[in-house]
RNA sequence: GGGGGCGUAGCUCAGUUGGUUAGAGCGCCGGCCUGUCACGCCGGAGGUCGCGGGUUCGAGUCCCGUCGCUCCCGCCA
């Protein structure tokens, strides 16, 4: 760290350990930190003293000072310190080249013990594996010392910083919406929070500001953002917690391009000052339909290749029941070319396996061999078939081929899957390449097959691109957009809708009548109808973010005190049951188990 | 809700076909050591093998149940 940030010297110390870069001649500096480490000589001690910045090395010397040189024998790892002496350069044949400040070393004269620390249950520095994370969540106050969380959250500040920078320069204004809310219809369970003064009754915790942020450009302030909490009461994920943290953002008076052309800019400003890949803009943009056929996904990888081909037409004329029967009932035969591979007879059982683990009836391999294939199931395709899946797949000799017959969704989502599963196992990706792109043209609806009925593919908000008729829900486009990094979604949103008639019609899509969207969203229409202006914005995952710039494995890696997987805090005990008198202010009263 | 993996010392792990007193590295405690930097050397303590039950002459090991952690599916932008 060059520049280190700025420190008011004081009775604890006057500079940072990471600070310590010249000699001080007969001068005397103070730091202050933790035992990081201690090397007992018997007639001499070292301590590596750590604090935010770094460490630097201490010596206790029975010359500089007797008294010191004693508590140097007594100190233990993590104890807290404060240590005087002159800053002296080590002899050549004692610099640590490893260590930022190790051509340097403080000469301790006087030395106060801070805090007398019991032995940790893990070790800051461990070099005999990585600790388990339940232990890790336990005592995060630990884990927090250690170099990857200090710089993850280091850098996540860096991350909302350089967000509040960029948007308030550009004229945004950063305004905080209620925490206390009304459920909003996001799609997901709502964490709910009883209401005292009217037993019966709850707050909701916001799943996203997305109502809030439209009232407040009904409400003139035409450019919000906000970083703003939001939850949701579903399960854990790798990738996700039950509260998380939202860069949320809504503008006035604008369409799709301006939303899209500033939030580029943002994300540039923002990795470029975090160290980040660099962008070119404008980023790529992919339709929503073809994404789907040529990755199967909304957030497709864009490092790799082995793009998802449609083998209907040459299968048109199939005998083959597996692939007949799926084009039959309107489904599909897709397939990739995954390149020239070796795989053993058990790997290749392992990708029927994955492919079944991952919802497909089977999976159909084979390696082009000459015109025709090595593969199980070459015996029940023609010739002709072959040389036209071999065409439209471009296999040349050797390359594995993947198929998947079935519904087009199945299809898709498995192949999407195997897709990424190919590009791991032969490391197709090269981790110094990044690719962004938006995923444009969405759907309006979705069609729900548990619920028979269309859902939002986004929220029930966002304007159609074009007229919407609202018995016809399949066919409406939306002024959506999602950013996509990586082939993980970064951020999405929309255009909203700011005509209340048209917000009717939308409901009425989805099925919920006058009656049930007055009742939920009364205020929100009634605020469309006193002059609302055209605006849209977007939301993306500040968690996530911070996760891609790390590349950590884990969102647990980016927040300060995150759920485990569970959904429970392993260091407060939350959740935890309530007193009873707790619950009968509330009026509630709970079920035996 | 479903599936996979894991659970042995403070931490990370090993533990063979069911067989004597359950091991290693790190950490911890004590001793020695004046230039180390993951210091070194000597010695030591430390175990409800997640929990409960079963099979067996005998269970860390096999079976059943249960709890916890974790990854994935469902769910969730």
């Amino acid at each position: 760290m060059s520049e280190l940030p700025g420190l008011s010297p004081n009775r604890y110390r006057d500079r940072w350990c990471g600070g310590v870069l010249e000699d001080s001649g007969d001068a005397e500096v103070r730091v202050a930190g933790w035992v990081h480490r201690r090397r007992d000589h018997g007639g001499v001690v070292f301590v590596d003293l750590r604090d935010r910045t770094g460490l630097v090395q201490l010596v206790f010397h029975p010359d500089e000072a007797a008294d010191a040189f004693a508590l140097g024998h007594t100190l233990r790892a993590e104890d807290v310190i404060s240590v005087s002496g002159p800053v002296v350069r080590r002899s050549a044949e004692t610099v640590n080249p490893e260590m930022a400040t190790g051509e340097f070393e403080v000469r301790v004269r006087s030395a106060d013990q801070l805090s007398d620390a019991d032995t940790p249950p893990f070790e800051i520095e461990s070099f005999s594996g990585e600790v388990g994370e339940e232990m890790r969540l336990r005592h995060r106050y630990l884990d927090l010392r250690r170099e990857p969380l200090q710089r993850a959250v280091a850098t996540r500040a860096a991350v909302s910083r350089a967000m509040r920078e960029f948007l308030d320069g550009e004229g945004f204004l950063e305004i905080e919406t209620p925490v206390l809310t009304r459920s909003t219809p996001e799609g997901a369970r709502d964490f709910l929070v009883p209401a005292r003064r009217e037993a019966g009754s709850f707050y909701a915790l916001p799943q996203s500001p997305q109502l809030f942020k439209q009232l407040l450009m009904v409400g003139g302030f035409e450019r919000y953002y906000q970083i703003a909490r939001c939850f949701r009461d579903e399960d854990q994920r790798a990738d996700r917690q039950p509260d998380f943290t939202q860069l949320d953002i809504e503008m006035s008076f604008v369409e799709v391009e301006d939303v899209l052309a500033v939030n580029e800019r943002l994300i540039a400003h923002v990795l470029e000052r975090v160290g980040g890949p660099k962008l070119e803009l404008p980023l790529q943009r992919i339709g929503y339909d073809d994404a789907l056929a040529r990755y199967g996904t909304d957030r497709p990888d864009l490092r790799f290749g082995l793009e998802l081909r449609d083998l209907s037409g040459a299968l048109a004329e199939t005998e083959f029941k597996v692939f007949a029967g799926a084009l039959s009932s309107g489904g599909v035969v897709k397939g990739i070319n995954a390149g020239k591979r070796e795989v053993p007879r058990s790997g290749l059982d392992g990708l029927i396996e994955r492919a079944q683990e991952l919802g497909a009836k089977g999976l159909v391999w084979a390696f082009r061999e000459g015109d025709g294939w090595r593969s199980p199931t070459a015996k029940f395709l023609s010739e002709a078939e072959l040389t036209a899946l071999n065409q439209a797949l471009d296999a040349e000799e050797g390359d594995l081929l993947l198929i998947v017959a079935d519904s087009e969704m199945t299809a898709n989502s498995v192949l999407a899957q195997l897709r990424l599963d190919m590009a791991e196992r032969f490391e197709l990706i090269d981790s110094e390449n990044h690719s962004f792109c938006w995923i444009v043209d969405w759907p309006l609806f979705g069609w729900n097959e548990e619920g028979k009925r269309w859902d939002p593919l986004h929220h029930p908000f966002t304007a159609p691109d074009g007229e919407l008729d609202p018995s016809d829900p399949g066919a409406a486009r939306a002024q959506a957009y999602d950013i996509v990094w990586n082939g993980q979604e970064l951020g999405g949103g929309s255009i909203r809708i700011s005509d209340p008639a048209m917000q009717k019609k939308a409901f009425e899509a989805i099925g919920i009548d006058d009656a049930e969207a007055e009742a939920r969203f009364g205020f929100l229409l009634e605020a469309l109808r006193y002059g609302a202006p055209p605006h849209g914005g977007i939301a993306y995952g500040l968690d996530r973010f911070v996760q891609r710039v790390l590349g950590a494995p884990s969102i647990r890696d980016v927040i300060a005190f995150p759920k485990a997987a569970s959904g429970a805090d392993p260091l407060t005990g939350a959740p935890a049951p309530v007193d009873p008198t707790q619950l009968r202010d509330l009026g509630l009263q709970l079920k035996p188990r």
